[in-house]
DNA sequence: TTGACTACCATAAAATCCCATGTTATCCCA
DNA sequence: TGGGATAACATGGGATTTTATGGTAGTCAA
């Protein structure tokens, strides 16, 4: 599982270290690291190759032709196989680095299945309308299943 | 898998450099390089040839009188079986060239089990239409549930 | 013999590997 | 429990390899 939070630097080769305990539970998993563009936010989300093909799959079985199957493929498009350095360094893509306005600095955060990498200014916007969020309408309702 | 994007300068003779990570792909399956016309983009598809075999299974299937069964076969027909150079290029037929309206240059886009070949306009145009379709519906329902 | 195609060589730019070093975290024993 | 020893981690820089791409020589067929 990918959790916590870590600040790490990004140098002029767009190298950064991914946080030694993101990289362990890719080793326990024997899992390469694919890094993509959210979806959703303005920043790189990483995963296992294992997930990835699940996107992958799940385009086979759309419509070819719809937009959903369309966005998928996208998706790929802008996926990346990534490979460690002997440190545990990774090169981000120009295209990524671009997309989640990277220049010195990453914010990796760990979300369970995958992480994020934020830019720092924008790490903190959406850490900002968290708590905004939390203040006004309370914590969230949670409900917990049991484990297969 | 294929994954990414890369733009790529195609020569006098028709050569033009498959992105190592796709040749790696392809060495690693031990597949042969098929290219044929996509059914639904003006663009150059690439795969091996198990799953052009795929292809043809499927259109089997189909009514063999049926008109679509005629196109598909008239597609299919344009297919090429690939071979590289020493240096990892290719040469992408005449047919091909002109479908997809390819000159000087190729954008490579990985979309997982192929990928695509198009002329850097027409790239564009269909990134353009993904982003439109991103902020109009926002992601697919498959992104937002992200366990089974 | 010409023209098209293929195989191979050359080179610049880019990506990758690997060594070195400072810094932080962990361990172990007094 | 304190503090030094040790290991793990993050980061910088340079050497090496890979990649993309231009060019040339050889081959086969019309």
């Amino acid at each position: 599982m990918f959790l916590s939070t870590s600040h790490n630097k990004i140098d002029l080769k767009c190298r950064v270290s991914i946080p030694a305990s993101f990289r362990m539970n890719l080793e326990k998993l024997k899992e390469p690291l694919i890094l993509f563009k959210s979806l959703q936010f303005p920043c790189i989300e990483g995963t296992t190759l294992t997930r990835m093909q699940r996107y992958i799959n799940a385009i086979d079985e759309l419509d070819a032709l719809s937009d959903d199957a369309f966005l998928l493929r996208m998706m790929m498009a802008d996926s990346f196989e990534i490979k460690f350095d002997i440190n545990g360094r990774v090169v981000i893509p120009d295209i990524l680095m671009s997309f989640a306005n990277l220049t010195n600095k990453a914010v990796f955060m760990g979300i369970g299945e995958s992480f994020y990498i934020w830019s720092p200014s924008e790490y903190e916007n959406q850490y900002n309308k968290s708590q905004k969020i939390l203040n006004e309408k309370g914590p969230p309702k949670l409900i917990l299943k049991k484990n297969e």
